[in-house]
RNA sequence: CGGCCUGUAGCUCAGUUGGCAGAGCAGCUGACUCUUAAUCAGCGGGUCCAGGGUUCGAAUCCCUGCAGGCCGACCA
């Protein structure tokens, strides 16, 4: 019998109160002296405010004499104390507002120990307060809150990143990005700048709904597991329901029911989906991302682009108030209308070379020319595709919609009207990267199975992200689907363009990371079968009788070890067909 | 996956040729009733990312690993 529920949670007891710094040790000592002077530090009951700091900062008139009764709560960032007075700064959702406090004015009567013992010793920066009082300007010209009572709503047992400014400057800023990632609640109550940026991401958000909406189209949510993970080309990450016995995958896109909406009879239809790709992750790239979808009956590409220039102007001007934003080292203007270039005019311009009409080999040829690599998995639409990547897209730094792809590349467009080696698509760049992506959809079921098909063949050719065929799909297509025009906005990156932010972790609020290790300590004997495991060459796994004896330990000591080891998480036994092993984790 | 850089007190960072672990802010004690990077005096605080190695001696040199950043590759 063996009773880790008895162990472990007096090491990690202990553990835990050995981590403790000096600066939490007198935090956590401050709590248990509130609660001793009969001072809740988590009182439950709601905490009535009257205002803001920005409502007082905005609307305080000292000739109105008005804010003579406010109570506000937030969090205190920053204490002057000069003996019997002391400034403070309280910071809320709308930011920071300085407040007086006074001891014979918060402690009326003989008794000090609320100024004395609550305010000056056992209060802290980062601790959460209430206070009533009446505002006023200072000597030095700042509006203040005069603190008549406060109260204690939240004790903070961390010491927070202490940043200062002067005459903006800031000094000792919370900066190393792992921390601030990781933690993004302290990146959040120290760094303003951060918290401006996700409040503009929402405000980007709303903008786009209620545009939708004033068109009068319906949002939607769609499923996010999904038993075939269709509507783009990419690969996906895989899960297993258990009371299926099947496996689901996490979506790549919802385009796919999106337009099963459509055939449903929803003429506009539209969702914020966080879609998820099991793939490289860099600067522009976060496993799950969230894509906005928008599928609307009757209109073709060409009203799409009218659209999506619509939706970046007001996006622009609901951020900015103008059509120009910074980005980087250059000024981006959404003012509409965009140009408007053929992909083959692209290439035209920027390599020479005519793509219209060319085979294959011909395609390969040029490629090889450019110094572009090919290899044989790729089609027509991958080498076309290839050229614009390599030397085409990076030029379009203003927002530009190149139109009209080859068919290969887009089995899920309508063919072109006047062309049918072309597809009705379009693709926003800003930046010389994709903002957005759409077409006039594909409605033949006829043609949509034959395009299924064709990426069946390339995915037999080696691309591992070619499109499964989806019947399902195609069966609502063949009961009719009227001509629709469908585009996706890749919402991270435009947050990105839209707040001058130069990495997706920065409008994201927790960007994937790998798991912090915690360091592990281990006794003598543990390390001892820790350096046999670790050195036994790349496996690092051992027969578990062979260990033990190369361990040297007695039974006892080994018992204790291995077990250690184990509960530690550090190594793990298994029963095998060989018999027991020990494999390092 | 490769190259470069980083990891030292709660935070921001120094740390010389390998020779006692440092500063500012924060903290603690005290002074101070309109300050604002408040000020003044004094004090405490370290798994130098982890594990090995070289050495009389390692934060520093070497190896391995972990985490992060930037660039590139792959990838939309």
């Amino acid at each position: 019998m063996h009773s880790p529920v008895k162990e472990q949670p007096k090491t990690e007891y202990k553990m835990s109160h050995q981590e403790l710094s000096e600066q939490e040790l007198i935090r956590r000592n401050s709590l248990q002296k509130l609660r001793e002077l009969g001072i809740e530090p988590y009182p439950a009951a709601q905490y009535h405010v009257n205002a803001t700091s920005a409502d007082i900062k905005e609307n305080y008139k000292e000739e109105a004499n008005n804010f003579q009764d406010v109570v506000i709560a937030g969090r205190l960032m920053s204490r002057r104390i000069m003996g019997k007075a002391a400034f403070a700064e309280l910071q809320d959702q709308e930011g920071r507002i300085q407040i007086y406090v006074n001891r014979d004015e918060i402690c009326p009567g003989e008794d000090k120990t609320l100024y004395n013992e609550v305010f000056k010793k056992l209060l802290d920066m980062g601790d959460i307060i209430g206070v009533k009082g009446f505002a006023f300007i200072t000597q030095m010209g700042e509006l203040t809150v005069h603190v008549k009572e406060i109260t204690v709503l939240s004790k903070s047992l961390r010491p927070l990143p202490v940043v200062k400014e002067k005459e903006g400057k800031t000094f000792d800023a919370f900066t190393d990005p792992e921390q601030r990632y990781r933690q993004r609640y302290v990146d959040l109550i120290v760094n303003p700048q951060v918290k401006d940026t996700f409040i503009k991401r929402t405000k980007i958000y709303n903008t786009m709904r209620q545009m939708f909406n004033e068109y009068g189209y319906h949002e939607v949510e769609t499923p996010i597991l999904q038993p075939i993970p269709g509507g783009a080309t990419a690969r996906p990450f895989i899960t297993h329901h258990n009371a299926l016995n099947m496996p689901l995958y996490m979506r790549i896109a919802n385009e796919l029911y999106l337009k099963r909406l459509i055939v449903g009879g929803f003429e506009g239809v539209y969702e914020f989906a966080k879609d998820f790709r099991n793939e490289g992750m860099d600067r522009t790239h976060n496993p799950e991302f969230t894509v906005m979808e928008i599928y609307v009956a009757y209109k073709d590409y060409k009203w799409m682009m009218e659209f999506t220039e619509e939706i970046c102007e007001r996006v622009a001007m609901a951020l900015h108030g103008t059509t120009k934003v910074q980005l980087g080292e250059h000024i981006i203007d959404y003012k509409a209308p965009f140009p408007r270039v053929t992909m083959t005019d692209a290439i035209k311009e920027y390599t020479g070379y005519d793509i219209s009409g060319k085979s294959e080999a011909e395609l390969r040829e040029i490629c090889d020319k450019l110094g572009i690599e090919t290899d044989e998995t790729m089609g027509k639409g991958k080498l076309i595709d290839e050229i614009f990547g390599e030397k085409c897209e990076h030029n379009y730094i203003q927002p530009t919609f190149i139109i009209d792809y080859p068919v290969e590349m887009s089995p899920l467009t309508k063919k072109h009207r006047d062309n049918p080696e072309l597809t009705e698509r379009f693709e926003l760049m800003v930046n010389g990267k994709e903002l957005a992506n759409a077409y006039s959809e594909l409605n033949d079921p006829i043609d949509q199975r034959e395009r299924f098909q064709d990426q069946l063949k390339l995915s037999e050719k080696g691309d591992d992200e070619a499109m499964f065929i989806d019947q399902d799909f195609l069966r609502a297509l063949e009961y009719g689907m009227p001509p629709t025009s469908g585009m996706g906005i890749g919402m991270d990156r435009l947050t990105m363009f839209m707040t001058n932010s130069p990495s997706i972790q920065d409008v994201l609020f927790f960007p994937q990371m790998k798991p912090e290790k915690k360091a592990v300590e281990l006794s003598e004997d543990e390390k001892k079968i820790f350096n046999l495991l670790q050195d036994d060459g790349e496996k690092q796994t051992y027969p578990l009788d062979e260990l033990k004896i190369d361990s040297e330990l007695s039974n006892k000591k080994w018992d204790k070890a291995i077990k250690g080891l184990t509960s530690k998480k550090v190594a793990k036994v298994e029963n095998t067909d060989a018999g027991l092993t020990v494999t390092l984790l």
